[in-house]
Formats: structure tokens, C-alpha cells, sequence
DNA sequence: TTATTAGGATGATTTATATCATCTCTCTTT
DNA sequence: AAAGAGAGATGATATAAATCATCCTAATAA
């Protein structure tokens, strides 16, 4: 097994989205019924085509969610951060695991037991309603980065990239890459060598501050213009 | 209003999902709160970016679910046939339609007031449940489409959509195509030029027999393949 | 009825981007 | 310390598929 995965008594109840729709009795039977893996970077945390086992809420660290083509192909579909729940789209869906999620940092994850989270989502409807719209956003936003992927070129992919860091992940114009260019690649549905290329045109363009994985956007209209152009 | 959508007080019971969770009020509650309305083939159902005001579930016909860009370029995502929601990963996820329908045969749809289904819901944690899975399974659905379309050159796009239909709408390997040919290229993600060549090539290549609309797959094992090498 | 538009089909040409090749630099690893 | 591996970068070349152009036919409108 490629997991550091030591288990802790930590309690995972403060990153749990909606978390103030449970009574007491519900909060304490998922309490009693989950534990935080800890997650070193690049350790896997599931396999896809694997059978899913157990909800999976992100406590602390970042992990990417991918899917691995055959032909080496990968797709980084996208970055998972405190608070959100991973694979639960497969645990609900069809029990098998669609994608593969591994640690790009360090990483803390709640593994809370599927029969007592489904019965929560059984006898609270409130709390399961938001659930299926957080799943519902999940997949409209999956959805709008693949359509991103599918249908823009690549100057539209690399702006999306540099937009989904700024305003999804570090809420700033100005960052590190957490990842390599080769997987800055696949979340942008490209090649390395393209990726890289692009964004060299970016910052000759004057686009963007660039120096290794550091990154400062310097003209976010001119980014968000090529994003919707396309 | 482009919609011939006449109301009529037929019952939408017989196709809704999960039917026999729902007990004698909660059937009575959706059908006081329900109507269906005729569409006619070429009506437009919803356009994406609007409010969503009902749950709509497919009654009888074909309507193709799509999402159209700045340039023209319009991707279709999938056909919906009865006894399937549309547009509900929309309602659950942020109220405003991310892609649009339109009926490509007569229709009959089901609107279901959206307060009185998740009323249902909220009181009813098994259907509760199942509709997350539905919701989980179309996401994952929609996703492996887009993700043949982003990654799989063209012979393999355009054997995922003959095996689309025949797998999933018809369930026979003989059907009639229920689109023109630019509506099937923007399924396979391609141009209608390119759709056409590929599907000539299939045809030259005796893996299909096509002529017009009328498509046999004299190969299974072929186009399967061809699904897979991508 | 003729004119116009939309669908289908093919060939020629262009183009975006993948692929291949090479080089440097920095880490590991031994 | 040497050697190998992985990341980043850039130029040259190849190629899949889009675009453009044309033609035919059938449906629709004037």
C-alpha cells in the first residue's frame, strides 16, 4: 500500500461542509465512525477502477483528482482542498472509483464509514439536500473545465489554468504553481512542451510575471479575455 | 415563447424514478404540483443561462441536452428519453440552466414544482438517496463523454457515438439516426465535414452499413475496439 | 414555378498543436 | 564525485483535423 497512512483520533467535524444541519446524534455517530488518514505528497489515496470504500472529506493539504488514460494520457480533472469532499461523485454514482487522487503536499483526509454517512443523509433532509448540491456544483464545475479543455484553444486552456489558481484555489493573482509543468499540461489539456510554449508567450506578451513556478497575473482582463474568447 | 406547449392534467406518476419510495401523500403532493406540456420537434425547452423554474422529467419523445459557445461552436452533450430528468443537475446545483434543450422529436415533459419535489426530499431520505445516485450517475455520464470528446481522435469519437445509440437509446446495433449530421458531429465533438468522412471511411472499411440516416454495425468488435484504442 | 435555403458529400488547403530532438540545470542516488 | 533521472526550455518537423470551396439533392419559401 503507497500510503504513509497513519490513523489519528483527530475529529474531522470542523472542515465538515453543513455541518451545523446535524444534531448532535448525527455528528457523533459520524465521529464515531470516521478517522483522519495522514497523506505524505505524491502518496496515492484511491486507484481508478477501484471499488470506493469510504466518504473522503479533505481536512488539510491539497490532492489532485485525475484520470488516467491508456495511452499514458492523464487528465487532471482538479485540485481538492480542505473542506471538500473527494470521489464522492463515484461513491454515490456506481461504487467504482472513476478517477485516481493522489497528494500533491501533505496531506490530512477524513474517512468516515459509507453506511453511517448514508444514514445521516437518510433521517436529515436538509443536510442531504445540500449534499446533492454540492455534488450537482461539483459536476457542473468538472463539467465547465472539460468543456474548457474540449473546445478552447490553447491560449483559452492556459488562461483557464492561470484563472482556476487565482480565483479558485489561491483567491490571488499572484502565486506558486503547486505542479510541475508536465501537469500544469494535463489540467490544461495539453502537452508539456505546448504549455510551457504558451505561457513563455504570455510573459514575453507581458501577460503575466513569470519566473519558475512562481506566477504574478499582470493583466487579469487581458487573461479573462482570452478565457472567454476561446 | 418558442414552445407549442399546450398543458394537459396528464399524470407524470408511471415514469418518475423511485416511484415506489414515495408513499400516498407524497405522490399526491408532486401530482397536484405537476403538469405535463407538449412539445413540438424543433421547440426549444430551455435555454442555458436562464432561471430554472421546475424539475422536469421526460414523459415521451427525444430532447438533445447542449451547451452552446461565443464562436458558434455548439456541443451536445446527450439525448434524454423518457423516464430521465433534464436539467437537474441545473436546478440542484445553482438555479440557472448551464446548458440548453431543445425537443429533436415531439415531446411530452413533466414540470414539476421545485419547492414541492424537495419537500418530497427532505421527508423522504430513501428517494432522497436515490436521486443523489441518479444525479451521481449522470454527472459521471456526462463526464465520460466529454472526456471521449477531449482526448480520443476521430475514429474513436465518432465509434463512441455509434455505440451511443446503439448501446444506450436503441439497444440494438440497427437504428435510424435521430440527428443530422452536423448535430452528430457536434456529439463526436468534431466538425460535420470531418464526421461525414469518418463515417464514409467506416462505411468503405465494412464496419458499418450506412445510407442516409439508416446505420448498421456490421462490426461490433470493431467500432468497440475503436472505442477503446480512442 | 422558380428561387432559396439546408443537408449531405468530397477534394484541396491551411493551421494549430503534437511529436521529436536536443540542451541545460538541478536533484537524487550510488 | 560521478552518473543518472526528472524538470524546464526551445527549435524543427509532422500530422490530424479544421477550414474553405464546390457540387448535388431535397425541402421550403416567395
Amino acid at each position: 500500500m503507497n500510503q504513509s497512512g497513519s490513523i489519528s483520533g483527530f475529529p474531522c467535524e470542523q472542515q465538515m461542509p453543513y455541518r451545523q444541519l446535524l444534531d448532535e446524534g448525527q455528528v457523533e455517530l459520524l465521529q464515531r465512525n470516521s478517522n483522519v488518514v495522514n497523506y505524505n505528497k505524491k502518496d496515492i489515496i484511491f486507484r481508478q477502477n477501484t471499488r470506493t470504500s469510504h466518504i473522503m472529506l479533505m481536512v488539510s493539504g491539497m490532492v489532485k483528482i485525475f484520470k488516467e488514460g491508456r495511452n499514458e494520457r492523464t487528465v487532471l480533472l482538479r485540485l481538492a482542498t480542505p473542506g471538500e469532499y473527494i470521489g464522492m461523485m463515484s461513491v454515490m454514482g456506481d461504487q467504482i472509483h472513476q478517477y485516481s487522487a493522489t497528494a500533491i503536499e501533505n496531506a490530512d483526509i477524513c474517512f468516515i464509514d459509507i453506511n453511517a454517512y448514508r444514514n445521516v443523509l437518510m433521517e436529515n433532509g436538509k443536510f442531504s439536500l445540500q449534499l446533492t448540491n454540492l455534488i450537482s456544483q461539483d459536476g457542473l464545475f468538472i463539467f465547465n473545465r472539460l468543456m474548457s479543455q474540449t473546445h478552447k484553444q490553447l491560449p483559452g486552456r492556459i488562461a483557464d489554468v492561470l484563472l482556476y489558481f487565482a480565483e479558485q484555489i489561491y483567491k490571488q493573482p499572484h502565486f506558486d504553481f503547486p505542479l510541475t509543468r508536465r501537469e500544469l499540461a494535463e489540467l490544461a489539456g495539453t502537452t508539456k512542451e505546448s504549455f510551457i510554449r504558451t505561457l513563455t508567450e504570455f510573459k514575453n506578451d507581458k501577460i503575466i510575471y513569470l519566473d519558475g513556478s512562481r506566477v504574478e497575473i499582470i493583466s487579469m482582463d487581458i487573461v479573462k479575455t482570452l478565457s472567454e474568447l476561446g
